[in-house]
DNA sequence: GTGCGCACCATTTTT
DNA sequence: TGGTGCGCAC
C-alpha cells in the first residue's frame, strides 16, 4: 500500500476508515482532494467493485480531476465509479427510471434561462404585473421550494408560505408555481432543481427503486458537503441508510452556497444523523505561507457558527498582504495589471500562476482593459458559457425538439428562427389552443390548420414537416450527420454565414466548434452509444470550463470567488473591498449573510499560496454612474501586523478622500510600463473596429509555429501565441488579440502572418 | 409581420 | 454603462 506512505497521520487514517459513516473536515489547503482520491483508490484495493462506489461533487470540474487523479492510481477500473455533480449523476439516473414518475426518458432539461423565460410567459398569460412578479424573484421562489421539496400542493396549502406571500402582494405565488410545474411537466422537461426534486420523489414513491440503488451504491462519498441544501441531504441520506458506508467531506468555513439553499446544518449536525460517526480532521494547510493562513484564520474568527479546527501552516513565514487603494476601478486595474506584468517580466513568473478575484462578474471589466493595454495574456472563467451563447442555444433547440417535440421552451426559440414568417401573434394563438384544448404545443403545430390561418397554418405545417424530417434521420445517421444537416437545413447556418461583421463571423465559428465538438463525439470509442441524442443528454449540465480546451495556456485568470473555489494560485489579487461591494450590499441586513460573505472572503484568501493582494477603490462606476465607496469592514478585521500598506494609512473621517492628498502621490508615482506599450486605443465604437491588415500582409506559412510568437491576423489584428495543441492538419492554435482578446483558430485555415 | 429606436433595468454568487 | 424588451411605424 505504497500510496499511503504520502499521507500525514490524520490523512491516512481517514483514507483507511472505509467502513460506516465518515466525516471528514478539511481545512482549506490541507489536501482534501488527496485524500477523497485515495481513500476510492484504497477502497478498490481492498476488493470493494467500482460499479459499487458513488461519489459526488459539486462542479464538473472537481468530477473530472478526481477522476484523472483516480485513474492515476488504479488505472482504468475508475471508469466504472459513479462520480459527477449531483445534477449530472441524478440526471443520469433518472434517464433510466423517468416512466416510472411518468415523464419520458428522453426528458428535456430546462437551464435557467428557459425556466425564466416559461415563467415570464406564464406572468404574461396571467396578466400579472411583471415587476411586482420579478421573473428572477419567481424563480428564486420556485426553486427554493423545490429544494425544500414543497410541492405545488403543498406550496398552496402551507399557511406559513401563504401568509408570506400575501403579505408582500403576491398572493398568485403558488398558482404560478404550479402552472410552471404543470407547463414543464407536459414539455417532458425538467429544470434543475427538478433533476433533485424528482430523485426525491422516485426514491420516495418506488421503494424498490430505492432498494435496488442502495445496493448498488454500498459507498457513498459527498465532496463539499457543507454546500449541500435539503433535496440533496435527503437524496443522501436514503442512498446510504442500508449500509451507512458514508463519507462527507467538507469544510463548513468555506459554505458560500447558502443563496442557492445549501444548508450549512447539514455539516455542522451531522453528527446527530449518524451517532457512531468517525470525525477526521486535516488542519495541516500545505498550500499557503503562514501569514496568509493566519490572516484567514483570523477573518473566520469573527464568524460564530463553526466546527472546531485549527488551521496550521509549516510552509515559510513569507511575505505581507499587501493592500492597495485606488482611485477608481480602472486605476485598481491599472495597479493590478502592472504589479503582474512587472512580476512577470522581471521575475519570470508565468502567467498562470495569478489569479484575480472578484465579487461580482461586473468587475471583469475594467481588469480586463487594464490587461489589455499591457498585453498581458488573460482567460475569464465564468460569465457566459459556451453552451449559454445565443447562437449555440438557437441550434441545440432544434436538436432538442428533434428528440422532445414537447419542449415549449425550444419551440419557442425557433419556431421563427431564421425568419419563416411566424409571428409573436400566431405563437400566441398556438399557446392559447394548447391551454384550451389541453394539448401541448407540438400537438397543435402538427394540427395547425385546425386553429390558424391558412397562411400562418402553412408557415407553421412547413416548421414541423421539417421537424419530422429531422427525427427520420436521427434513426439512421451518425450525431455529426445529422447535427450537420440541421444545421444546414434549419437555415441557422446560411443565417450567420451571411453576417459579416467581426460578431457574426465569431458566431459562425462558436457553431462550427461546436460541429466538431460532436464530431469528435462521434468518433469517441469508449463508448457505445453515440447518437446525437446521447450527446444532449447532459449539454444542459455542461459549464463553461467543460470547454476549455487548453487549460494549460499560459494566461492570467479571472474569476468569481465563488468559482476560484477549490483553485489555487501562487498569486491572488482579491479586488473590490469595498463596503457594499464585498461584503455586497445584499448581505448587510442579516449577521447570517455576512457571514457568508465572510466565509467568501476566507474563500478568497485561501486560494493564494505565495502572494496575497488585497485592494480597493474609493470610487467606481456602477450602474453607470460614478460612486463613492468606503473600504471594506474586512479589511479592518485583519491584524495590521500582518498587512502592508500601499499608501499612507489614511485617518477616518478626514475628508473627502478624492481630493486629499494622496491623489497627487498616486499620479506622480513612476508607472511601470512594459517595452512596447499599445498605443492609446480612441474607442469611438463599443464593438472593436475591423482589422486592416498591414499593407505587405500575406500569409506565412504557419507550420513552425511556435508559442510565444507574434502574428498578425487578416481580420484579428495583432496577437500572441500562447497555446498550440493538436496534430499534423489539425493543430489549433489559441492567440491572444490585442484587441479581441482570446480566440482559437485552426491553422490550416487561418490566414496568419508571422511577425516575430 | 418586421425592424428600429427608446426606455428601463441591472450587479451577488451557479449546477 | 450595457443589454433587453416593448411599442410604434412601415
Amino acid at each position: 500500500m505504497d500510496y499511503l506512505d504520502g499521507l500525514n497521520p490524520s490523512q491516512r487514517a481517514a483514507v483507511e476508515q472505509t467502513e460506516g459513516p465518515v466525516m471528514i473536515v478539511a481545512g482549506a489547503g490541507s489536501g482534501k482532494t488527496r485524500v477523497i482520491t485515495y481513500r476510492v483508490a484504497h477502497l478498490i484495493r481492498k476488493g470493494v467493485d467500482p460499479f459499487n462506489i458513488l461519489v459526488l461533487t459539486f462542479t464538473n470540474k472537481a468530477a473530472k480531476e478526481m477522476r484523472e487523479r483516480i485513474m492515476k492510481v488504479v488505472g482504468t477500473e475508475a471508469k466504472n465509479i459513479w462520480m459527477g455533480t449531483f445534477h449530472s449523476v441524478f440526471a443520469k439516473l433518472l434517464r433510466v427510471e423517468a416512466q416510472k414518475i411518468g415523464y419520458p426518458n428522453n426528458f428535456t432539461i430546462y437551464d435557467t434561462d428557459d425556466s425564466k423565460s416559461l415563467i415570464r410567459s406564464i406572468l404574461k398569460e396571467q396578466q400579472l404585473d411583471d415587476k411586482l412578479y420579478n421573473a428572477n424573484f419567481v424563480y428564486n421562489r420556485i426553486s427554493s421550494s423545490k429544494n425544500n421539496l414543497i410541492s405545488p400542493a403543498e406550496y398552496l396549502q402551507n399557511e406559513h408560505i401563504q401568509a408570506e406571500d400575501f403579505s408582500s402582494g403576491r398572493g398568485k405565488m403558488g398558482e404560478i408555481y404550479q402552472t410552471y410545474a404543470q407547463r414543464c411537466y407536459k414539455a417532458g422537461a425538467m429544470d434543475f432543481d427538478d433533476l433533485l426534486y424528482k430523485t426525491n420523489v422516485l426514491l420516495r414513491e418506488h421503494p424498490d427503486v430505492l432498494y435496488k440503488y442502495q445496493n448498488k451504491f454500498k459507498y457513498l462519498m459527498v465532496d463539499e458537503y457543507q454546500d449541500t441544501n435539503f433535496s440533496q441531504y435527503l437524496i443522501v441520506k436514503k442512498l446510504a441508510a442500508n449500509n451507512e458506508n458514508i463519507c462527507v467531506v467538507g469544510d463548513d468555513a468555506q459554505s458560500i452556497y447558502a443563496f442557492r439553499g445549501a444548508n450549512i446544518q447539514n455539516i455542522l449536525n451531522f453528527e446527530k444523523d449518524y451517532p457512531d460517526l468517525k470525525v477526521f480532521k486535516l488542519e495541516q494547510n500545505y498550500r499557503s505561507t503562514q501569514n496568509i493562513v493566519n490572516v484567514a484564520n483570523s477573518i473566520i474568527a469573527n464568524n460564530k457558527n463553526q466546527l472546531k479546527k485549527s488551521v496550521f501552516s509549516e510552509n515559510e513565514t513569507g511575505d505581507k498582504i499587501k493592500v492597495s487603494r485606488a482611485f477608481s476601478d480602472n486605476e485598481e486595474g491599472k495597479i493590478v495589471a502592472e504589479s503582474i506584468a512587472q512580476e512577470q517580466a522581471l521575475k519570470g513568473s508565468k502567467y498562470k500562476d495569478f489569479a484575480i478575484l472578484y465579487r461580482t462578474n461586473a468587475q471583469s471589466r475594467a481588469m480586463e482593459e487594464s490587461l489589455r493595454k499591457l498585453n498581458v495574456p488573460y482567460k475569464i472563467y465564468g460569465g457566459l458559457s459556451f453552451y449559454q451563447r445565443k447562437e449555440i442555444k438557437d441550434l441545440i433547440a432544434y436538436f432538442r425538439l428533434t428528440f422532445n417535440p414537447n419542449d415549449e421552451e425550444a419551440i419557442k426559440r425557433v419556431i421563427n428562427y431564421p425568419r419563416r414568417g411566424i409571428g409573436d401573434t400566431t405563437i400566441e394563438k398556438i399557446i392559447i389552443a394548447a391551454d384550451q384544448q389541453n394539448l401541448t404545443l407540438w400537438e397543435i403545430i402538427t394540427n395547425a390548420h385546425q386553429y390558424l390561418d391558412a397562411r400562418s397554418a402553412s408557415a407553421v405545417g412547413n416548421f414541423a414537416l421539417m421537424i419530422q424530417s429531422f427525427q427520420v434521420m436521427t434513426k439512421t445517421h451518425s450525431a455529426y450527420d445529422t447535427a450537420l444537416h440541421i444545421a444546414q437545413h434549419s437555415t441557422i447556418l446560411k443565417d450567420l454565414y451571411s453576417d459579416k461583421s467581426i460578431e457574426g463571423l465569431s458566431r459562425y465559428e462558436n457553431i462550427q466548434e461546436l460541429l466538431n465538438g460532436i464530431k469528435e463525439f462521434s468518433e469517441r470509442e469508449d463508448l457505445e452509444e453515440k447518437g446525437l441524442d446521447v450527446f444532449m443528454q447532459d449539454v444542459a449540465l455542461l459549464t463553461n470550463d467543460d470547454n476549455d480546451k487548453n487549460p494549460n495556456a499560459d494566461t492570467v485568470s479571472l474569476m468569481t470567488i465563488h468559482s476560484a473555489k477549490g483553485l489555487e494560485f501562487d498569486n491572488v489579487f482579491v479586488v473590490g473591498l469595498e463596503e457594499n461591494l464585498f461584503p455586497s450590499q445584499m448581505s448587510l441586513s442579516s449577521r447570517i449573510d455576512l457571514e457568508e460573505e465572510r466565509r467568501l472572503f476566507y474563500v478568497a484568501i485561501t486560494r493564494a499560496g505565495k502572494k496575497l493582494n488585497l485592494s480597493y477603490a474609493t470610487s467606481r462606476y456602477r450602474w453607470g454612474t460614478l460612486t463613492s465607496c468606503e473600504p471594506s469592514r474586512f479589511i479592518d478585521e485583519i491584524d495590521a501586523s500582518y498587512l502592508e500598506l500601499d499608501f499612507k494609512p489614511q485617518l477616518k473621517g478626514s475628508g473627502n478622500p478624492f481630493f486629499d492628498d494622496e491623489r497627487s502621490a498616486w499620479q506622480q508615482k513612476e508607472t511601470f510600463s512594459r517595452p512596447k506599450p499599445a498605443p492609446p486605443q480612441k474607442t469611438t465604437s463599443i464593438l472593436p473596429k475591423a482589422h486592416v491588415p498591414s499593407a505587405d500582409f500575406a500569409p506565412s506559412d504557419t507550420s513552425g509555429l511556435q508559442v510565444g510568437m507574434e502574428v498578425e491576423h487578416e481580420r484579428f489584428g495583432f496577437g500572441k501565441v500562447i497555446n498550440l495543441e493538436g496534430s499534423k492538419p489539425d493543430v489549433k492554435a489559441t492567440i491572444f488579440f490585442k484587441d479581441l482578446g482570446q480566440k482559437q483558430l485552426l491553422l490550416k485555415f487561418a490566414k496568419l502572418k508571422i511577425v516575430k
